[in-house]
DNA sequence: TTTTTTTGACCTGGA
DNA sequence: TTCCAGGTCAAAAAA
């Protein structure tokens, strides 16, 4: 029941498959400092750090190092996923991702698609040195991590599809968190040459790891059980700081692979001193640490391209960020398990709270679904409705008490086609919405639509962290898809917009 | 000795 | 009312 809902996280898949390119030398520099264009392109850097909002240098983007801790959005998850806008001008899109002169990560831009190879002159581990690349020793994998799975991804996206990868994302307004046991340290230089022969296949890591990602807070596992429909168990740890009432819940496979994590829950401390940023030669993890804390709002993709995401709203009044992930699930009615939400939160214990809420105060809530890795992130201040590339008939909607705005129902147009979304409207802000996938669509995304992108509501899309929803985003991508139909254009991000009609 | 993990039992809500 | 499943508790074991 709870595996079916997707919180407006998806990633629409389009007929192209985006690639980069990276600038001569010379402009290099230029994709860690520079504004997104939509004749320049967008470096990995580029796209790693328009996930988080330069906008605003008070931003209280903390966890940033949770990213970097063992779970950075590697280039080539970046690139796996960057929109691609269908409409418009028809192009695809790219997300931009910029850090500030502060390190902090820059706002989300989309822009033209773009290609990204490695200039003749510079080595991809130059680039991946250049100081604002990542912070140096504050993540999670190693340069030559990050350049071995770019490698990887020139390799697999022009290949087949899925490159084995774990991720989460969290963030103040939306951090991505990616999780590392998936491509060990030193296997790195290994593994890149590996990716890169002509083999081109990738070689799951074999190493296992003890711990949940290092997401920048001390946890204690108090349980583990064998979820139906899991074939893995699913440990269950609480924040230690003293009342801090997060928790998280980590599905692992036997070679030790961080499967799947949910995060539930706020934290209402700071974030510990990271080991990372304790070893790291940089201070640059806590930083990007403090710029996360305060908020929890998870999102997690996981096996099977299933999708989780458990988010903390501190604030709908700030802007909002969906995540929208769509795909299969087996047929709950859309829209119960909000209801639920609306209805149960306060103080009834997590353990029976189910996995679809949104709260207005200090919400707790989380959402996962069986999907295709379909991801919308979107700010829906200024957006009316995500455009997930599909096509939706409106069935009915339903007004929830406490919420002025009726939340909507669809169902996907296409014959044969079960999937249905459920688009709910925040109550204090009724362009804000919640977009809940179930099902799994049967057919391709159709011919892209006339829709207009507005590159302000993208950029929008991670707000500053204090106008932004509060809550620690938390992504795990599933190594591989196993007897999974793959999507068009699996793994990549579309960011669009659409009227409700 | 202390802390953490394991694991079976228990609790709760939904069907 | 019963059953089921997810989540939590707490004693025991391990580190």
């Amino acid at each position: 029941m709870d595996e079916k809902r997707g919180l407006s996280l998806s990633v629409p898949s389009t007929g192209t498959r985006p690639s980069i390119t990276l600038p001569p030398r010379a402009t290099v520099e230029n994709m860690f400092t520079g504004s997104l264009t939509t004749d320049a392109s967008p470096g990995p850097m580029t796209l790693v750090s328009s996930f988080f909002s330069e906008n605003d240098p008070d931003s209280d983007c903390r966890s940033f190092s949770q990213l970097l801790s063992g779970a950075v959005l590697s280039p080539v998850e970046l690139h796996d996923r960057r929109p691609v806008n269908s409409g418009g001008a028809g192009g695809s899109g790219s997300v931009d991702f910029r850090f500030d002169s502060n390190g902090r990560p820059g706002s989300l831009v989309v822009s033209q698609p773009s290609m990204f190879t490695i200039p003749p002159g510079m080595s991809p581990a130059s680039l991946f040195d250049s100081p604002g690349f990542f912070p140096q020793g504050s993540l999670g994998m190693s340069h030559q991590q990050a350049l071995a799975q770019i490698t990887s991804s020139q390799v697999h996206t022009q290949s087949h599809s899925q490159l084995p990868q774990n991720y989460s994302f969290n963030s103040n307004a939306t951090t991505y968190q990616r999780l590392p046991p998936s491509i060990p340290n030193h296997n790195t230089a290994k593994e890149s040459s590996n990716l890169s022969n002509s083999d081109n296949r990738y070689q799951p890591p074999s190493i296992a790891v003890d711990k949940p990602a290092d997401d920048g807070y001390n946890w204690r596992k108090y349980g583990q059980k064998q979820v139906k429909g899991s074939e893995y168990p699913r440990s269950y740890y609480k924040c230690t700081h003293p009342n801090c009432p997060v928790k998280k819940q980590v599905e692992r496979s036997v070679e030790g692979l961080v499967t799947e994590i949910i995060y539930k829950g706020q934290h209402n401390h700071q974030p510990p001193q990271s080991k990372r940023g304790k070893d790291s030669n940089t201070g640059t993890s806590s930083q990007y640490e403090q710029g996360f804390e305060g908020q929890t709002s998870n999102f997690s993709h996981s096996r099977d391209g299933r999708s989780m995401h458990s988010l903390t709203m501190k604030d709908q009044e700030s802007s909002q960020a969906t995540y929208e992930n769509s795909g299969s699930s087996d047929g709950e009615e859309v829209g119960d398990d909000v209801s639920r939400g609306d209805e149960r939160h306060g103080d009834e214990p997590q353990a029976k709270r189910r996995n679809t809420e949104v709260r207005g105060s200090d919400p707790v809530s989380s959402h996962r679904t069986v999907t295709e890795p379909r991801i919308i992130v979107q700010t829906t201040s200024e957006v009316d409705l995500l455009d997930d590339g599909y096509r939706w008939r409106k069935y009915g909607q339903k007004v929830v008490k406490g919420n002025p705005h009726p939340r909507s129902y669809y169902k996907c147009t296409f014959q044969g086609c079960n999937v249905r979304k459920h688009v709910e409207r925040a109550a204090s802000d009724p362009k804000a919405v919640i977009t809940t996938y179930e099902g799994k669509h049967t057919h391709d995304v159709p011919a892209a639509k006339n829709s207009s992108h507005n590159l302000a509501a993208t950029t929008s899309l991670l707000q500053p962290p204090n106008q932004a929803p509060t809550g620690v985003h938390s992504l795990t991508r599933r190594p591989e898809y196993p007897n999974r139909q793959q999507p068009p254009q699996a793994g990549r991000l579309q960011f669009k917009e659409e009227q409700i009609t």
